[in-house]
DNA sequence: GTAACTGTGTGACCTACATCACATTCAAAG
DNA sequence: CTTTGAATGTGATGTAGGTCACACAGTTAC
């Protein structure tokens, strides 16, 4: 399947576009290649684009005075990610977003998406499903985080992804759990 | 200030409406004065509204099985408060929301939203405007957690609203920090 | 081949915070 | 004014998970 047509099924769920609607809509994603390890935001860019992911993995991620990362979200194929209080105020990018594999993904600027949200009533309907989704799993996770303990957690992302577990070093989803990676190992090694 | 105008002046933040537009958006919302420690959504109800809070304060919570309470939010007048994650899919609640003080709020039902949505642009445009909002602090507040030890998350919550710290009884606010009152009170008493 | 680098396991120790128990303060109700 | 109960403070002790140190893969670079 295409690019074209990942993100016309993607949206297909949601909305019913025209096939005009859609072209046009189409017309103001970019299609980027990535390497593995390739960074799309690092911390103190401008950040114009949020990133639909078409193939690979991303990871968006903090970094903190101690060096020590923090990964918010890991984007899969049809996922988005981008550092999105950067991008809606317009500040410089405190998340960080790279590649954990080869990837191909579609950008979409800030600006256009408000142009197109602002043209296409069911293109802004879209818009405001997707950030519900997003949110309400944000709220999830924060409550995961207060009441599970890192093993329930990290059973639980098992679970949920267990894809990730093949193609995600551990270390990585030790960063997405909130432990060290020593803790993370230990854990499921018993 | 009148329930009509505070909704008024909160939404004119963000999109302009016509008087008769904002006329037919407000007779949508219905009045509702609730009594300290009331509930308004219980764990297990059918969530049908979300909540706009004109005066007083409301908490949205979780209770887990060994009956210790989180909380996801305090909801301060111009706030909005439901059990997302339930009024969206149509599932039962399992976030609970009351008053923490005597509190005025307006509800929407969730038919109503998406038809307000629906019938006008610039309100579909609002709401997800203010979902971007929430979101976005979702996302913060995840990554303070994982980053910040209970302290620092202490410090950070009194510096951002300083009023809680008169309104709420402390063993809420160590509800909403992730830690036991008794941390917290050591905390804040050295 | 070997070097260098990145990822992972494992032991020894340390710390932030939870839990339990009880004392105290404060506000509402009679 | 007294009683009752909720909210808060404080000590003693337990524990999940962090940190540091080092060993041992598995890859990539030469």
């Amino acid at each position: 399947m295409d690019a074209k047509a990942v993100l016309k099924a993607h949206i297909a769920k949601v909305v019913q576009l025209t096939d005009e609607q859609f072209d046009y809509v189409f017309s103001h994603f970019k299609p980027h290649s990535y390497k593995k390890g390739q960074a799309i935001i690092s911390e103190g860019d401008k950040v114009d684009c949020e990133y639909f992911v078409l193939e690979g993995c991303l990871k968006s991620f903090y970094i903190n005075d101690e060096v020590k990362m923090y990964i918010l979200q890991f984007a899969m194929p049809t996922w988005w990610a981008s550092d999105y209080n950067a991008l809606y105020s317009g500040s410089k990018a405190t998340i960080s977003v790279d590649c954990i594999t080869d990837s191909q993904v579609l950008s979409l600027c800030n600006a256009d998406r408000e142009k197109l949200c602002n043209e296409i009533h069911a293109v802004e309907h879209f818009f405001r499903w997707r950030t519900n989704k997003g949110y309400v799993a944000s709220q999830k996770r924060l409550l995961s985080f207060m009441n599970n303990d890192a093993r329930h957690r990290y059973e639980e992302l098992m679970a949920l992804y267990p894809a990730l577990y093949n193609i995600v070093p551990k270390q990585l989803i030790a960063a997405y759990l909130g432990v060290s990676r020593e803790t993370l190992s230990r854990l499921y090694n018993s």
